[in-house]
DNA sequence: CCGAAGTGTGTACGACCGTACACTGAACTG
DNA sequence: CAGTTCAGTGTACGGTCGTACACACTTCGG
């Protein structure tokens, strides 16, 4: 299939692959553009397809509407989220010096899937509604997962699962949260980030502090 | 236009009265356009002009553009936090029984200002730039008031006051993440809703549990 | 090898947009 | 009462948008 060894352009490449080719690069311009400052909200089909290098009936090809562009951005989130799991599973129990490394971690992830969080912080709550619930689907997924994985590495085992879904849907919530703030900093300035990023985690330390003094649900 | 028995309508008020009373109009345009699916990024001018019963070209005596009247609407979100915090310092001192009520009542409030806070909770991370920052200034004079009241009613008085106000900044942010939920919710369903306040005031619980088990930062 | 399939192009239409300019008529001001 | 101010109107222009249709050219399957 792909055996061309320097073929880097689109020369000998089967009808589906350069398809796939392109729609990628129709997701990377509605990236670009959001990361221009626009709000994918505010993107029009033509726009994305010009960025793109593509006339505007050609986006008919690859999707119905912009709308279902987000929903493949989404999926890509998706996986962006899980590859941040599976990293995350590498590393040990959460003790103090965990937490710290997995706060930086989760901010240079932030900073290397930039566009990508740009996407689903602005769109988690608002633009089209089908987007909005499509992420949100995409955010309690990753939470259940996360607690997945505090359940197999033994963290507040006498706690449970619903309440443990709980806690992490705070640590989710929290850390979307300060994904656009990041996003949003003048980039030459190390010391507001230093600042920002030990808030950070100061309120996921209070949130695992409050967890362990969790006590059974006597009354609601 | 409206069935009058006595002068309600616009018969006999100052000018300045009646320019007041349709910018307010332009407001509430806005965001009834918001109520019915639509973002405010995604608003434009003569929507709003239209939807206010008036020719697009008024719309210049009252804003510039249509960031301009986001500014606005932000600054009246800023009067309803404000108000809302000044209910709430009419409560107690923040024991069980106590947040459940503050929870029941921000429930209430957030259906009350459903459409201011469909606003902020979209315009805070999406939208454009100035409206992004207007309206995260304006949470965090929110949360900083928060924390001065907190202080004065006395809770965790060997806490510093930065801390305090991060902690505060997580009780914000998890206030404000659960408002656009809420305001999703099919609205025929009240044990949904029972559910889903439930778990928000679990989440606030761990977090003031957090707060509790708080230390003094020996380290960072 | 030839017809089918399908990605991308060119052109065109109607709708909506922001905004500029000249205007009306009522409320204010002296 | 006369003159000014100003909220709101009417018309018009250039631009972008989504989308429909016919078409070109390459790849694929029998």
């Amino acid at each position: 299939m792909a055996s061309d060894p320097a073929a880097n352009s689109k020369e000998l490449l089967s009808r589906t692959e350069r398809k796939d080719l392109t729609r990628a690069s129709l997701l990377q311009a509605a990236l670009s553009l959001m990361g221009e400052g626009r709000s994918f909200t505010s993107l029009g089909l033509r726009e994305i397809a010009r960025e793109a290098g593509l006339v505007p009936n050609a986006f008919y090809r690859h999707f119905r509407n912009t709308d279902e562009l987000g929903l493949a951005l989404v999926e890509e989130v998706g996986m962006a989220l899980r590859r941040l799991l599976r990293e995350a599973r590498q590393t040990g129990v959460p003790q103090r010096e965990v937490l710290r490394r997995s706060v930086e971690a989760y901010s240079s992830y932030v900073q290397d899937n930039r566009l990508l969080f740009l996407f689903i912080s602005s769109e988690r709550a608002g633009g089209s509604r089908i987007l909005r619930l499509a992420i949100r689907n995409e955010v309690t997924h990753f939470t259940n997962e996360m607690a997945q994985d505090m359940r197999r590495i033994g963290a507040y085992p006498d706690m449970p699962t619903a309440t443990l879904q709980m806690v992490c849907g705070l640590v989710v919530n929290t850390m979307l949260a300060a994904a656009p703030e990041m996003l949003d900093l003048p980039p030459g300035q190390p010391l507001l980030e230093a600042e920002m990023t030990a808030t950070f985690m100061q309120q996921l330390r209070v949130v695992f502090l409050g967890a362990a003094a969790w006590r059974a649900p006597s009354q609601t």
